[in-house]
DNA sequence: GTCTATATAGAGATAGAC
DNA sequence: GTCTATCTCTATATAGAC
Protein backbone atom coordinates (compact mmCIF):
# COMPACT_ATOMS: atom_id res chain seq x y z
CA UNK A 1 0.00 0.00 0.00
CA UNK A 2 2.58 2.34 1.21
CA UNK A 3 5.69 3.17 -0.97
CA UNK A 4 8.20 3.93 1.82
CA UNK A 5 8.47 5.79 4.89
CA UNK A 6 8.66 9.25 3.74
CA UNK A 7 5.83 9.17 1.88
CA UNK A 8 3.91 7.99 4.80
CA UNK A 9 5.35 11.00 6.81
CA UNK A 10 4.51 13.63 4.48
CA UNK A 11 1.26 12.06 3.98
CA UNK A 12 0.31 12.08 7.66
CA UNK A 13 2.00 15.62 8.04
CA UNK A 14 -0.13 17.09 5.54
CA UNK A 15 -3.42 15.42 7.18
CA UNK A 16 -2.53 16.41 10.98
CA UNK A 17 -1.98 19.82 10.15
CA UNK A 18 -4.26 20.76 8.00
CA UNK A 19 -6.80 19.71 10.80
CA UNK A 20 -5.66 21.10 14.01
CA UNK A 21 -2.61 23.41 12.00
CA UNK A 22 0.76 23.68 12.52
CA UNK A 23 1.93 24.35 16.65
CA UNK A 24 -0.85 22.18 18.20
CA UNK A 25 0.57 19.21 15.96
CA UNK A 26 3.91 17.79 17.47
CA UNK A 27 6.43 15.32 15.71
CA UNK A 28 5.10 12.20 17.63
CA UNK A 29 1.57 12.32 16.34
CA UNK A 30 2.74 12.27 13.22
CA UNK A 31 5.05 9.50 13.69
CA UNK A 32 1.81 7.90 15.23
CA UNK A 33 -0.04 8.67 12.54
CA UNK A 34 2.26 7.24 9.78
CA UNK A 35 2.83 4.42 12.03
CA UNK A 36 6.79 5.22 11.73
CA UNK A 37 8.98 5.89 14.60
CA UNK A 38 10.23 9.43 15.69
CA UNK A 39 13.74 9.18 14.62
CA UNK A 40 12.65 8.46 11.34
CA UNK A 41 11.22 12.06 11.09
CA UNK A 42 14.69 13.29 12.05
CA UNK A 43 16.59 11.52 9.38
CA UNK A 44 14.34 12.26 6.65
CA UNK A 45 13.69 15.58 7.58
CA UNK A 46 16.17 16.97 10.02
CA UNK A 47 13.18 19.60 11.35
CA UNK A 48 9.82 20.18 12.07
CA UNK A 49 10.21 23.60 9.81
CA UNK A 50 12.58 21.71 6.96
CA UNK A 51 9.57 19.08 7.13
CA UNK A 52 6.77 21.64 6.68
CA UNK A 53 9.13 22.83 3.26
CA UNK A 54 9.12 19.56 1.86
CA UNK A 55 4.79 19.69 1.73
CA UNK A 56 5.23 22.73 0.25
CA UNK A 57 7.46 21.84 -1.71
CA UNK A 58 5.28 18.63 -3.26
CA UNK A 59 2.44 20.44 -3.83
CA UNK A 60 2.99 23.92 -4.99
CA UNK A 61 4.08 23.75 -8.15
CA UNK A 62 1.44 20.92 -8.99
CA UNK A 63 -1.22 22.91 -7.63
CA UNK A 64 -0.08 26.06 -9.48
CA UNK A 65 0.67 24.36 -12.76
CA UNK A 66 -2.95 22.98 -12.90
CA UNK A 67 -4.43 26.32 -12.87
CA UNK A 68 -2.66 27.74 -15.17
CA UNK A 69 -3.27 24.75 -17.39
CA UNK A 70 -7.26 25.34 -16.71
CA UNK A 71 -6.43 29.16 -17.23
CA UNK A 72 -5.28 28.81 -20.44
CA UNK A 73 -8.51 27.07 -21.40
CA UNK A 74 -10.45 29.58 -19.66
CA UNK A 75 -8.84 32.03 -21.89
CA UNK A 76 -10.21 31.08 -25.24
CA UNK A 77 -14.04 31.16 -24.54
CA UNK A 78 -14.62 34.77 -26.37
CA UNK A 79 -17.88 35.74 -24.10
CA UNK A 80 -16.83 37.56 -21.17
CA UNK A 81 -19.17 36.24 -18.29
CA UNK A 82 -18.29 32.77 -19.75
CA UNK A 83 -14.87 33.49 -19.84
CA UNK A 84 -14.63 35.10 -16.24
CA UNK A 85 -16.35 32.08 -14.47
CA UNK A 86 -13.99 29.86 -16.53
CA UNK A 87 -10.92 31.75 -14.93
CA UNK A 88 -12.50 31.74 -11.46
CA UNK A 89 -13.14 27.95 -12.20
CA UNK A 90 -9.44 27.19 -13.25
CA UNK A 91 -8.41 29.06 -10.10
CA UNK A 92 -10.79 27.74 -7.53
CA UNK A 93 -10.96 24.05 -8.73
CA UNK A 94 -7.45 23.01 -8.27
CA UNK A 95 -7.29 24.42 -4.52
CA UNK A 96 -10.79 22.39 -3.41
CA UNK A 97 -10.79 19.26 -4.70
CA UNK A 98 -9.54 16.15 -3.51
CA UNK A 99 -6.39 14.35 -5.84
CA UNK A 100 -5.61 11.11 -6.48
CA UNK A 101 -2.00 12.48 -6.96
CA UNK A 102 0.02 14.90 -8.64
CA UNK A 103 -2.13 17.58 -8.71
CA UNK A 104 -1.24 19.32 -5.93
CA UNK A 105 -3.12 17.67 -3.12
CA UNK A 106 -6.13 19.69 -3.03
CA UNK A 107 -8.47 20.36 -0.50
CA UNK A 108 -6.53 18.77 2.30
CA UNK A 109 -3.33 21.12 1.07
CA UNK A 110 -5.25 24.35 0.89
CA UNK A 111 -6.66 23.60 4.13
CA UNK A 112 -3.50 23.62 5.42
CA UNK A 113 -2.07 26.43 4.04
CA UNK A 114 -5.56 28.15 5.31
CA UNK A 115 -4.42 27.37 8.76
CA UNK A 116 -0.47 28.21 8.39
CA UNK A 117 -2.18 31.69 6.77
CA UNK A 118 -3.78 32.27 10.09
CA UNK A 119 -1.17 30.94 12.39
CA UNK A 120 1.02 33.25 10.88
CA UNK A 121 3.78 30.96 12.14
CA UNK A 122 7.02 32.25 11.52
CA UNK A 123 8.76 28.62 10.12
CA UNK A 124 5.82 28.97 7.91
CA UNK A 125 6.23 32.51 6.56
CA UNK A 126 10.05 31.68 5.65
CA UNK A 127 8.61 28.92 3.35
CA UNK A 128 5.71 30.31 1.84
CA UNK A 129 6.78 32.81 0.38
CA UNK A 130 5.79 34.57 -2.60
CA UNK A 131 5.30 31.40 -5.13
CA UNK A 132 1.50 31.88 -4.87
CA UNK A 133 1.34 35.38 -5.66
CA UNK A 134 2.81 34.95 -9.02
CA UNK A 135 -0.21 33.04 -9.99
CA UNK A 136 -2.67 35.12 -8.27
CA UNK A 137 -1.24 38.03 -10.50
CA UNK A 138 -1.65 36.26 -13.53
CA UNK A 139 -4.84 35.40 -12.72
CA UNK A 140 -5.95 39.21 -11.81
CA UNK A 141 -4.31 40.05 -14.93
CA UNK A 142 -7.06 37.47 -16.94
CA UNK A 143 -9.66 38.72 -15.03
CA UNK A 144 -8.90 42.56 -15.46
CA UNK A 145 -9.29 41.74 -19.43
CA UNK A 146 -12.90 40.18 -18.67
CA UNK A 147 -14.18 43.44 -16.56
CA UNK A 148 -12.62 46.59 -18.73
CA UNK A 149 -12.46 49.46 -17.01
CA UNK A 150 -12.14 47.79 -13.38
CA UNK A 151 -9.96 49.81 -11.15
CA UNK A 152 -6.79 47.80 -9.83
CA UNK A 153 -7.78 48.49 -6.12
CA UNK A 154 -11.06 46.80 -6.77
CA UNK A 155 -9.39 44.01 -8.58
CA UNK A 156 -6.87 43.27 -5.75
CA UNK A 157 -9.64 43.41 -3.11
CA UNK A 158 -11.92 40.64 -4.66
CA UNK A 159 -9.09 38.47 -5.52
CA UNK A 160 -8.36 38.88 -1.23
CA UNK A 161 -12.05 38.01 -0.48
CA UNK A 162 -11.90 35.20 -3.00
CA UNK A 163 -9.14 33.62 -1.06
CA UNK A 164 -10.39 33.97 2.23
CA UNK A 165 -14.11 32.88 0.84
CA UNK A 166 -12.16 29.50 -0.34
CA UNK A 167 -10.18 29.13 2.86
CA UNK A 168 -12.40 30.19 5.36
CA UNK A 169 -15.10 27.40 3.86
CA UNK A 170 -12.41 24.51 4.01
CA UNK A 171 -11.55 25.47 7.65
CA UNK A 172 -15.19 25.45 8.86
CA UNK A 173 -18.03 23.78 6.35
CA UNK A 174 -20.04 23.03 9.58
CA UNK A 175 -21.07 26.82 9.80
CA UNK A 176 -22.98 26.60 7.02
CA UNK A 177 -24.52 23.57 7.63
CA UNK A 178 -25.76 24.74 11.26
CA UNK A 179 -26.13 28.01 10.23
CA UNK A 180 -28.73 26.06 7.33
CA UNK A 181 -30.37 24.13 9.92
CA UNK A 182 -28.79 21.10 8.09
CA UNK A 183 -30.70 21.97 5.29
CA UNK A 184 -27.25 22.70 2.69
CA UNK A 185 -24.44 20.89 3.49
CA UNK A 186 -21.21 22.55 4.00
CA UNK A 187 -18.67 19.67 3.19
CA UNK A 188 -20.62 19.48 -0.72
CA UNK A 189 -17.48 20.79 -2.24
CA UNK A 190 -18.70 20.45 -6.03
CA UNK A 191 -22.16 23.21 -4.31
CA UNK A 192 -19.15 24.93 -2.66
CA UNK A 193 -17.45 25.57 -6.04
CA UNK A 194 -20.31 26.52 -7.70
CA UNK A 195 -21.86 28.77 -4.70
CA UNK A 196 -18.01 30.50 -4.82
CA UNK A 197 -17.80 30.82 -8.56
CA UNK A 198 -20.68 32.44 -8.93
CA UNK A 199 -20.40 35.01 -5.52
CA UNK A 200 -17.20 35.72 -7.55
CA UNK A 201 -18.08 36.52 -10.55
CA UNK A 202 -21.17 38.78 -9.00
CA UNK A 203 -18.04 40.50 -7.62
CA UNK A 204 -15.99 41.09 -10.19
CA UNK A 205 -18.67 42.13 -12.95
CA UNK A 206 -19.92 44.54 -10.69
CA UNK A 207 -16.62 46.38 -11.01
CA UNK A 208 -17.65 47.25 -14.72
CA UNK A 209 -21.07 47.27 -14.45
CA UNK A 210 -21.33 51.35 -13.61
CA UNK A 211 -20.01 52.12 -16.98
CA UNK A 212 -20.56 49.53 -19.30
CA UNK A 213 -22.52 46.62 -19.69
CA UNK A 214 -19.95 42.76 -19.18
CA UNK A 215 -22.02 41.35 -21.67
CA UNK A 216 -20.59 43.89 -24.34
CA UNK A 217 -16.58 43.43 -23.54
CA UNK A 218 -14.52 41.63 -25.78
CA UNK A 219 -11.24 41.43 -25.09
CA UNK A 220 -8.60 41.41 -27.62
CA UNK A 221 -7.73 38.70 -29.15
CA UNK A 222 -4.97 37.05 -27.28
CA UNK A 223 -2.32 34.79 -28.42
CA UNK A 224 -2.29 31.52 -25.89
CA UNK B 1 -2.77 53.97 33.31
CA UNK B 2 -3.84 50.57 33.79
CA UNK B 3 -6.98 49.79 36.07
CA UNK B 4 -5.50 46.64 37.51
CA UNK B 5 -3.63 43.12 36.67
CA UNK B 6 -7.13 41.67 35.49
CA UNK B 7 -7.70 43.64 32.65
CA UNK B 8 -4.02 44.42 31.68
CA UNK B 9 -4.00 40.53 31.66
CA UNK B 10 -6.88 40.33 29.35
CA UNK B 11 -5.83 42.76 26.79
CA UNK B 12 -2.36 41.23 26.79
CA UNK B 13 -3.98 37.93 25.59
CA UNK B 14 -6.28 39.25 22.75
CA UNK B 15 -2.98 40.87 21.32
CA UNK B 16 -1.41 38.00 21.47
CA UNK B 17 -3.44 35.59 20.37
CA UNK B 18 -4.58 37.60 17.54
CA UNK B 19 -1.15 37.68 16.58
CA UNK B 20 0.06 34.31 17.00
CA UNK B 21 -3.29 32.05 17.74
CA UNK B 22 -3.50 30.62 21.00
CA UNK B 23 -1.62 27.53 20.80
CA UNK B 24 1.77 29.48 19.91
CA UNK B 25 1.44 32.15 22.80
CA UNK B 26 2.28 30.82 26.45
CA UNK B 27 1.12 32.42 29.72
CA UNK B 28 4.54 33.27 30.39
CA UNK B 29 4.41 35.48 27.22
CA UNK B 30 0.99 36.88 28.11
CA UNK B 31 2.77 38.08 31.76
CA UNK B 32 5.20 39.47 30.39
CA UNK B 33 3.76 41.34 27.58
CA UNK B 34 0.98 42.56 30.44
CA UNK B 35 4.00 43.14 32.83
CA UNK B 36 2.62 41.25 35.31
CA UNK B 37 3.76 37.56 36.73
CA UNK B 38 2.82 34.17 35.83
CA UNK B 39 1.35 33.47 38.96
CA UNK B 40 -1.39 36.38 38.89
CA UNK B 41 -2.68 34.59 35.54
CA UNK B 42 -3.65 31.34 37.31
CA UNK B 43 -4.82 33.16 40.30
CA UNK B 44 -7.52 35.25 38.28
CA UNK B 45 -8.11 32.70 35.57
CA UNK B 46 -7.40 29.16 36.56
CA UNK B 47 -6.41 27.81 33.32
CA UNK B 48 -5.56 29.09 30.02
CA UNK B 49 -8.73 27.84 28.43
CA UNK B 50 -10.78 29.88 31.16
CA UNK B 51 -8.72 32.88 30.34
CA UNK B 52 -10.07 32.19 26.39
CA UNK B 53 -13.25 31.77 27.99
CA UNK B 54 -13.15 35.33 29.45
CA UNK B 55 -11.81 37.05 26.83
CA UNK B 56 -15.11 35.90 24.45
CA UNK B 57 -17.43 37.01 27.73
CA UNK B 58 -15.68 40.45 27.44
CA UNK B 59 -16.04 40.37 23.46
CA UNK B 60 -18.82 38.74 21.98
CA UNK B 61 -22.40 40.53 23.92
CA UNK B 62 -21.09 44.14 22.97
CA UNK B 63 -19.76 43.40 19.40
CA UNK B 64 -22.85 41.80 18.86
CA UNK B 65 -25.44 43.89 20.36
CA UNK B 66 -23.96 46.96 18.28
CA UNK B 67 -24.36 45.18 15.14
CA UNK B 68 -27.84 44.59 16.14
CA UNK B 69 -28.36 48.18 16.83
CA UNK B 70 -26.89 49.68 13.40
CA UNK B 71 -28.73 46.45 11.71
CA UNK B 72 -32.29 48.05 13.37
CA UNK B 73 -30.97 51.43 11.87
CA UNK B 74 -30.88 49.72 8.27
CA UNK B 75 -34.19 48.36 8.68
CA UNK B 76 -35.52 51.47 8.11
CA UNK B 77 -34.17 52.34 4.46
CA UNK B 78 -36.96 51.65 2.15
CA UNK B 79 -34.58 51.22 -1.05
CA UNK B 80 -33.56 47.51 -0.72
CA UNK B 81 -30.05 48.12 -2.68
CA UNK B 82 -29.56 51.11 -0.47
CA UNK B 83 -30.79 48.97 2.64
CA UNK B 84 -28.84 45.33 1.52
CA UNK B 85 -25.67 47.88 2.00
CA UNK B 86 -26.74 49.22 5.05
CA UNK B 87 -27.49 45.62 6.77
CA UNK B 88 -23.89 44.39 5.33
CA UNK B 89 -22.09 47.65 6.80
CA UNK B 90 -23.79 46.93 10.30
CA UNK B 91 -22.55 43.27 10.16
CA UNK B 92 -18.69 44.54 9.11
CA UNK B 93 -18.40 47.59 10.90
CA UNK B 94 -18.40 46.45 14.24
CA UNK B 95 -16.18 43.57 13.78
CA UNK B 96 -14.04 45.30 11.82
CA UNK B 97 -12.65 49.05 13.48
CA UNK B 98 -10.68 49.34 16.40
CA UNK B 99 -12.86 50.58 18.98
CA UNK B 100 -11.77 52.55 22.47
CA UNK B 101 -13.96 50.31 24.73
CA UNK B 102 -17.10 48.57 25.68
CA UNK B 103 -17.67 47.76 22.06
CA UNK B 104 -16.43 44.68 21.61
CA UNK B 105 -12.85 45.09 20.91
CA UNK B 106 -13.37 45.57 17.19
CA UNK B 107 -10.28 44.13 15.01
CA UNK B 108 -8.19 42.78 17.34
CA UNK B 109 -11.04 40.42 18.56
CA UNK B 110 -12.48 39.27 14.97
CA UNK B 111 -9.01 38.60 14.36
CA UNK B 112 -8.77 36.36 17.28
CA UNK B 113 -11.69 34.38 16.49
CA UNK B 114 -10.16 34.16 12.51
CA UNK B 115 -7.32 32.87 13.66
CA UNK B 116 -8.91 30.51 16.43
CA UNK B 117 -11.48 29.48 14.03
CA UNK B 118 -8.25 28.53 11.86
CA UNK B 119 -6.38 26.52 14.59
CA UNK B 120 -9.78 24.83 15.45
CA UNK B 121 -8.26 24.25 18.90
CA UNK B 122 -10.22 22.06 21.37
CA UNK B 123 -10.34 24.53 24.02
CA UNK B 124 -11.77 27.32 21.96
CA UNK B 125 -14.52 25.42 20.02
CA UNK B 126 -15.65 24.78 23.69
CA UNK B 127 -16.16 28.27 23.80
CA UNK B 128 -17.13 29.43 20.53
CA UNK B 129 -19.53 27.88 20.23
CA UNK B 130 -23.13 29.22 18.65
CA UNK B 131 -23.15 32.29 19.94
CA UNK B 132 -22.30 33.97 16.73
CA UNK B 133 -24.63 32.01 14.78
CA UNK B 134 -27.57 33.67 16.16
CA UNK B 135 -26.56 37.25 14.95
CA UNK B 136 -25.71 35.67 12.03
CA UNK B 137 -28.66 34.03 11.10
CA UNK B 138 -30.74 37.82 11.93
CA UNK B 139 -28.65 39.23 9.16
CA UNK B 140 -29.28 36.28 6.84
CA UNK B 141 -33.38 36.88 7.49
CA UNK B 142 -32.87 40.74 6.99
CA UNK B 143 -30.50 40.29 3.79
CA UNK B 144 -33.10 37.83 2.48
CA UNK B 145 -35.72 40.62 2.40
CA UNK B 146 -33.55 42.43 0.18
CA UNK B 147 -33.39 39.95 -1.94
CA UNK B 148 -36.43 38.36 -3.04
CA UNK B 149 -36.82 34.82 -3.85
CA UNK B 150 -33.31 33.94 -3.60
CA UNK B 151 -32.49 30.45 -2.36
CA UNK B 152 -31.28 29.97 1.43
CA UNK B 153 -28.72 28.04 -0.23
CA UNK B 154 -27.55 30.75 -1.96
CA UNK B 155 -27.91 33.10 1.33
CA UNK B 156 -26.08 30.95 3.85
CA UNK B 157 -23.03 30.30 1.41
CA UNK B 158 -22.58 33.98 0.72
CA UNK B 159 -22.93 34.52 4.23
CA UNK B 160 -20.53 32.22 5.03
CA UNK B 161 -18.38 33.66 1.92
CA UNK B 162 -18.42 37.08 3.65
CA UNK B 163 -17.03 36.22 6.88
CA UNK B 164 -14.39 34.28 5.46
CA UNK B 165 -13.22 37.79 3.48
CA UNK B 166 -13.51 39.73 6.66
CA UNK B 167 -11.63 37.19 8.87
CA UNK B 168 -8.89 37.05 6.29
CA UNK B 169 -8.24 40.64 5.48
CA UNK B 170 -7.81 41.05 8.65
CA UNK B 171 -5.64 37.87 8.83
CA UNK B 172 -3.02 38.79 5.89
CA UNK B 173 -4.02 42.52 4.91
CA UNK B 174 -0.35 42.50 3.39
CA UNK B 175 -0.98 40.44 0.43
CA UNK B 176 -3.42 42.83 -0.71
CA UNK B 177 0.00 45.41 -0.73
CA UNK B 178 2.07 43.12 -2.14
CA UNK B 179 -0.54 41.55 -4.74
CA UNK B 180 -0.94 45.19 -6.16
CA UNK B 181 2.73 46.48 -5.72
CA UNK B 182 2.32 48.53 -3.00
CA UNK B 183 -0.44 50.59 -4.85
CA UNK B 184 -3.20 49.35 -2.77
CA UNK B 185 -2.93 49.48 1.50
CA UNK B 186 -4.05 46.32 2.90
CA UNK B 187 -4.15 47.80 6.03
CA UNK B 188 -6.23 50.27 4.77
CA UNK B 189 -9.49 49.68 7.02
CA UNK B 190 -12.00 51.86 5.61
CA UNK B 191 -11.04 50.63 2.20
CA UNK B 192 -11.53 46.90 3.24
CA UNK B 193 -14.69 48.09 4.88
CA UNK B 194 -15.80 49.73 1.34
CA UNK B 195 -14.74 46.99 -0.83
CA UNK B 196 -15.93 44.52 1.17
CA UNK B 197 -19.65 45.80 1.79
CA UNK B 198 -20.20 46.27 -2.22
CA UNK B 199 -18.66 42.90 -3.06
CA UNK B 200 -20.97 41.31 -0.75
CA UNK B 201 -23.67 43.51 -1.97
CA UNK B 202 -23.00 42.01 -5.59
CA UNK B 203 -22.75 38.93 -4.63
CA UNK B 204 -26.30 38.94 -2.75
CA UNK B 205 -27.82 40.72 -5.46
CA UNK B 206 -26.92 38.81 -8.31
CA UNK B 207 -28.99 35.93 -6.25
CA UNK B 208 -32.48 37.76 -7.02
CA UNK B 209 -31.20 39.58 -10.58
CA UNK B 210 -31.97 36.28 -12.67
CA UNK B 211 -36.06 36.46 -12.19
CA UNK B 212 -36.36 40.53 -11.21
CA UNK B 213 -34.75 43.20 -10.85
CA UNK B 214 -33.43 44.01 -6.63
CA UNK B 215 -34.25 47.61 -7.29
CA UNK B 216 -38.08 47.15 -7.79
CA UNK B 217 -37.74 44.78 -4.29
CA UNK B 218 -39.80 46.40 -1.51
CA UNK B 219 -40.31 44.41 1.69
CA UNK B 220 -43.41 44.45 3.85
CA UNK B 221 -43.41 46.93 6.18
CA UNK B 222 -41.36 45.83 9.41
CA UNK B 223 -41.99 46.66 12.82
CA UNK B 224 -38.74 47.69 14.31
C1' DG C 1 17.23 3.29 6.91
C1' DT C 2 14.78 2.54 11.12
C1' DC C 3 14.67 1.82 15.84
C1' DT C 4 15.35 2.89 21.37
C1' DA C 5 16.94 5.86 24.72
C1' DT C 6 17.91 10.26 26.21
C1' DA C 7 19.35 15.31 26.48
C1' DT C 8 17.46 19.79 26.95
C1' DA C 9 14.09 23.22 26.95
C1' DG C 10 9.64 24.92 27.64
C1' DA C 11 4.88 24.26 28.62
C1' DG C 12 0.62 24.55 32.16
C1' DA C 13 -0.37 24.37 36.72
C1' DT C 14 0.36 24.44 41.94
C1' DA C 15 2.07 25.66 46.75
C1' DG C 16 3.15 28.72 49.77
C1' DA C 17 5.80 33.13 51.20
C1' DC C 18 4.74 37.91 51.50
C1' DG D 1 -3.83 39.95 45.45
C1' DT D 2 0.72 39.25 43.76
C1' DC D 3 5.06 37.19 43.93
C1' DT D 4 8.89 33.10 43.81
C1' DA D 5 9.89 28.48 43.44
C1' DT D 6 8.80 24.15 41.84
C1' DC D 7 6.16 19.92 40.16
C1' DT D 8 4.99 17.32 36.20
C1' DC D 9 4.41 16.66 31.52
C1' DT D 10 5.52 16.99 26.77
C1' DA D 11 7.92 19.13 23.15
C1' DT D 12 12.05 19.05 19.57
C1' DA D 13 16.15 17.20 18.65
C1' DT D 14 20.15 14.02 19.13
C1' DA D 15 23.17 9.75 19.86
C1' DG D 16 23.94 5.47 19.02
C1' DA D 17 22.33 0.34 18.69
C1' DC D 18 20.74 -2.68 15.09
Amino acid sequence: MRKNVKEALLDAAVTLFSRSGYNAVSLRDIAKEAGANLGSLTYHFGSKANLLKEIYARHTQPMNARRLELLGEARRIRDAEDRLAAILRAYVVPAYISSSEGDGGGAEFTRMRAILSAESNPDAKKIIADAFDDTSRIFIEAIAECVPGAPQEGLVWRSQFLLGALYYSLINPERVTRLSNGQVDGNDRDAAIEQLVQTAQAGFSALAAQHTSVKDAIPEQRIN
